[in-house]
DNA sequence: CCATACCAAGCAAGCGCTTGGTTTGTAAAC
DNA sequence: GTTTACAAACCAAGCGCTTGCTTGGTATGG
């Protein structure tokens, strides 16, 4: 399967990626009005919900009145829908780097679900959170655009369980324990708390391979 | 730990273990002007979430003015905690009843895993859904009053597990182990539909035990 | 007779978004 | 090197609508 985002060094480097992607206008910089204003909207979206956030709290966190808002968008969707697919870009270059470095299948998925536990609880945190539990507030038609894009991220998963599978290294169907780990991984954003706790994130990875059976074999 | 709820025969009869909770006023009843309007808030909550339900959304589900809802409850978030807290009430009971009916820890965590998802995708679904996606809704001092009884809850899953882990069955850490669960089956609201597909929520079951690598041996 | 359950009407507040006009950054024109 | 031109960025004000909830009154069943 094609796939159109460029191919970066190892090891991963996420700003190298985050760079090359603002360069080819597929993510704003974080430091221009428009991605200062997604970053707080990802956060306001987590914290209160899309709905419980109004255009007056969002052109507030970014020190602008609300109609100034709609120069930038033309609509709060249209805000909700570019903190999705900015997140999404970023994180399937990520995951796409992070699985290239790795060697062996259980290294891959390794890499996987550690990559993927950063995007959850790392920098890009609160948008992950709003592109899992805020769906249903997009548009349909908007749901489809970025459902697009998340096949492509599902299928970096879904090559890597698939092959383990053909090892004999995995039990379960792959779709299921990909789906599985979908809720397992995303859920984590409302519990695990990294900087007050002993628990790391590679210890948090450990756990979830020890989980699947799956531990340094 | 002291158990309040009523201890049932086995097999488990959900439908005895909620007429026993009617009588006891834990739950409304199902047929009654509050249980009905309570089983349509569950449904529409989950639709469309609970902000972008209106009041006059719930009345029209149940054919009476909005402003009549009042006359029922103080204010819409009343309604939200009432859905709530009456599931969290039923499943709890459910649950305790099928570990009762099964006999090695083994099986009593198959039977929690299968109660689980069928509380999920089943009959109480929708009032599940909301139970675990609108948490952020309530006000801090409802938040409060429902983790109380979700301890309850917990405390089921976590006795099973512990016991596990002394059996050596497990490697994870059971804290872990239950809250990986508790993302993966509520998860399961997403994409899983009985109905349409082969598999079947036993198979589902057995998928997940085997993701755990606990199965049959 | 009276509590319970409801209706019809509407209020105050907050919502997303629009409008008309002002400031600001930039770059060519002179 | 000042002037002119102009678009992008923003403000102040508020419109039209929806929201959760209230009020005063009316059926209905025991």
């Amino acid at each position: 399967m094609p796939f159109l985002l460029p191919q970066l060094d190892l090891p991963v480097n996420q700003d190298k990626i985050l760079q090359s992607l603002i360069a080819d206008n597929l993510v704003s910089d974080p430091e221009s009005a428009r991605g200062r204003l997604l970053r707080e909207a990802a956060r306001l979206f987590r914290d209160k919900g899309y709905e419980r956030t109004t255009v007056r709290d969002l052109a507030a966190a970014v020190g602008i009145q609300s109609g100034s808002l709609f120069h930038h968008f033309r609509t709060k969707e249209e805000i909700l829908k570019a903190v999705m697919v900015e997140t999404i870009r970023l994180n399937t270059a990520v995951m796409q780097a992070a699985v290239n470095a790795a060697n062996t299948n259980r290294e891959k998925l390794r890499a996987l679900i550690s990559a993927e536990l950063e995007s959850i609880n790392g920098q890009t945190g609160e948008a992950m959170a709003v592109l899992v539990y805020e769906w249903r507030s997009l548009s349909e038609a908007s749901q489809a655009e970025v459902l697009k894009l998340r096949d492509l991220y599902e299928a970096l998963w879904l090559d890597v369980l698939n092959a383990l599978k053909r090892d004999g290294a995995l039990v379960a169907d792959p779709f299921i324990v990909r789906r599985m780990l979908t809720g397992a991984l995303s859920w984590t954003v409302t519990w695990y708390r990294p900087e007050r706790g002993g628990l790391t994130r590679e210890d948090l990875t450990d756990q979830v391979i020890a989980m699947l059976g799956l531990s340094s074999k």
